[in-house]
DNA sequence: GGGCCCGCAGGG
DNA sequence: CCCTGCGGGCCC
């Protein structure tokens, strides 16, 4: 296995520069994903209190003979007695528990247990009658130095998400995996959780170093073309957003030093690893979080021209040499749009697929006189574009309409209680309903499903993996009986391949004896805490069990939820 | 209908 | 930690 000091040794990085110190080697690992990722407790049926003893321990090197305040007891450090270890909830260190002070005589029973340094501290204890005190992040928040008796309502002015996409990471590029053309949801949380546009307010999502993997259409500039299939989109930026505005005319010229949409690290090939590293690392560890540092072979772009199949140019843009070869870009127009687009749906944000960039430029904006970075995008998608006439069959089909979020007071709803009090529309909320359409959550008959909606399409490739893993061939039968369903079917797939410990889908799956399909790392975890058995079902593995990863299990999972391991 | 301004998520 | 953003809902 590769260390960070190899890795930096390799690149000259201890010497003129001086040598890394220990955070920036931890850094360094974890840009190349060396270290472990670190251990998660397991499911509480099994892993509530489990002793760590971590044969991986950065610290002990799992040596048993070692003492270790990392991965055993944090109090004297001793391995002995597991069972007698208790772990915090918070910071995840095991305790003997009579080593804690005062001793404690049993494992406690009560569902979360923390350590003495992560309990809270009682005066921070809100008694009885006192008022809500404040977490040290609210209380730097605006709302707490202000007077304003404002009531938010309960309405999606300030939520949060209540679901996160982990089927794909967070930096995919391309379509998300059972999510339509078409699908359309009525606020911007729900798309950041279908994880199709993840920034809750921002235009673009991408990474300086990387690209775009997403952008929404709003109508946020006047002066922008939008032909369906072709658009053009411009660069977030070079507003004035003083205050607390979150919305502003444009006050100044977009400039190359911002983020977002700036600062791309491109490398020359043969520097690139160095290159690249040694960037983030400036980056990471700069007070000023400026490159300051540069030489040649790093220029500075911006992310969405890194979609762009063409050498970056920020003097006068560039233009694509063959534009489908460029880095897909998710686009989700939303009914904000409809003031300069008519391929704006009529209501909330719908996902109309993958675009790529054709060319950029510079231009002064006619609305306002700044300049402004210009994307040209044009569609390059197998599914119809939801205006289509294709389109609009295939979405009728599919059953997609505007989704709100549960409990949510539907359009008709919304509609018909607007104007009447308050009260009355609060009491109104109630879940939306799947009344008219047959597929969309209800239970079919199969030759019924295959008429109304589109099936899943397997590639040869899948079908191939599928009948090979022998092991979980009756599992197989069942999900794919669910290929009528179209979508519905990644969803059957996902929920079949649920490991269930950690609750996602599984990873480095181990097909127990009892065929059920457990991560490894769940599965070892359980053995550390000297449960042998089956997690799914109970039965008994054998102290010796080989964990032996089903590889073309995993192979099938990347292939329909591409890079979802990534963030494993 | 437009002004105001909140918390959240994300990248650096 | 910092800063930022093509939401959103109330209030005038």
């Amino acid at each position: 296995m590769q260390t960070a000091l190899n890795v930096s040794e390799k690149y000259g990085l201890v010497g003129s520069e001086g040598k890394l110190n220990d955070c920036q080697i931890r850094f360094v690992n974890e840009i190349f994903k060396i270290e472990k990722p670190g251990a998660h407790p397991l499911s509480l049926a099994d892993g509530k209190f489990l002793r760590k003893n971590d044969p991986e321990c950065d610290s002990c090197g799992g040596d048993p003979t070692k003492k270790c305040r990392s991965c055993s007891c944090h109090i004297c450090g001793g391995k002995q007695e597991p069972n007698m270890q208790v772990l915090c909830d918070e910071c995840n260190m095991a305790y003997h528990i009579y080593c804690l002070n005062p001793p404690l005589d049993k494992i406690p029973e009560e569902e979360y247990w923390y350590c003495p340094s992560c309990k809270t501290d009682s005066s921070e204890v809100v008694k009885a009658g006192e008022r809500l005190k404040m977490s040290k992040k609210k209380a730097k928040m605006p709302s707490a130095s202000t007077e304003s008796r404002r009531d938010w309502g309960r309405g999606m002015a300030c939520v949060g998400r209540t679901r996160e996409c982990t089927i794909v990471p967070s930096n995919h590029y391309g379509p998300i995996p059972g999510i339509p053309v078409g699908s359309t949801w009525r606020f911007r949380v729900q798309v950041s959780e279908a994880g199709v546009h993840r920034p809750h307010v921002g235009g673009i999502h991408g990474r300086s170093n990387d690209g775009a993997y997403s952008l929404v259409l709003a109508g946020g500039f006047a002066d922008e073309v939008d032909r369906g299939d072709e658009f053009t989109y411009t660069g977030s930026g070079g507003k004035n957003l003083a205050g607390n505005k979150r919305i502003g005319a444009p006050s100044a010229d977009q400039t190359l030093t911002n983020m977002n949409r700036y600062s791309l690290l491109l490398v020359c090939k043969d520097y690139l690893e160095f290159g690249l590293l040694y960037c983030l690392i400036h980056i990471r560890f700069s007070a000023k979080r400026k490159i300051t540092w540069y030489k040649d072979f790093v220029l500075l772009f911006r992310a969405l021209a890194l979609n762009c199949d063409a050498p970056l140019d920020d003097k006068i843009g560039a233009e694509s040499r063959n534009w489908r070869a460029g880095k897909p870009v998710r686009v989700i127009r939303s009914f904000k749009g409809r003031k300069i687009s008519k391929y704006a749906p009529e209501e909330g944000n719908r996902y109309d697929g993958i675009y790529k960039v054709v060319k950029y430029w510079p231009e002064i904006s006619s609305s306002h006189g700044f300049l402004v970075w210009r994307y040209l995008l044009r569609r390059d998608d197998v599914e119809p574009a939801p205006w289509t006439s294709e389109g609009i069959e295939r979405s009728r089909r599919l059953c997609l309409r505007l989704q709100y979020p549960v409990g949510y007071p539907s359009d008709k709803e919304g509609k018909k209680t607007k104007g009447q009090s308050k009260k009355a529309s609060g009491a109104s909320k109630r879940p939306s309903t799947d009344d008219d359409c047959p597929s969309a959550s209800k239970v079919l008959k199969a030759s019924d499903a295959a008429e109304a909606v589109e099936a899943f399409q397997l590639t040869p490739q899948q079908q191939h993996l599928i009948r090979e893993d022998h092991q979980n061939q009756k599992l197989w039968d069942e999900v794919l009986a669910s290929l009528v369903e179209g979508p519905n079917f990644l969803k059957k797939l996902e929920q079949s391949f649920m490991c269930v410990c950690c609750q996602e889908l599984v990873y480095q799956p181990v097909t127990t004896d009892c065929l059920h399909n457990v991560c490894k790392d769940c599965l070892q975890r359980s053995f550390k805490a000297q449960v042998f058995s089956c997690p799914a079902c109970r039965h008994d593995l054998g102290q010796n069990y080989i964990m032996t990863p089903n590889e073309i299990l995993q192979s099938l999972l990347d292939l329909f939820f591409p890079g979802y391991s990534k963030g494993r």
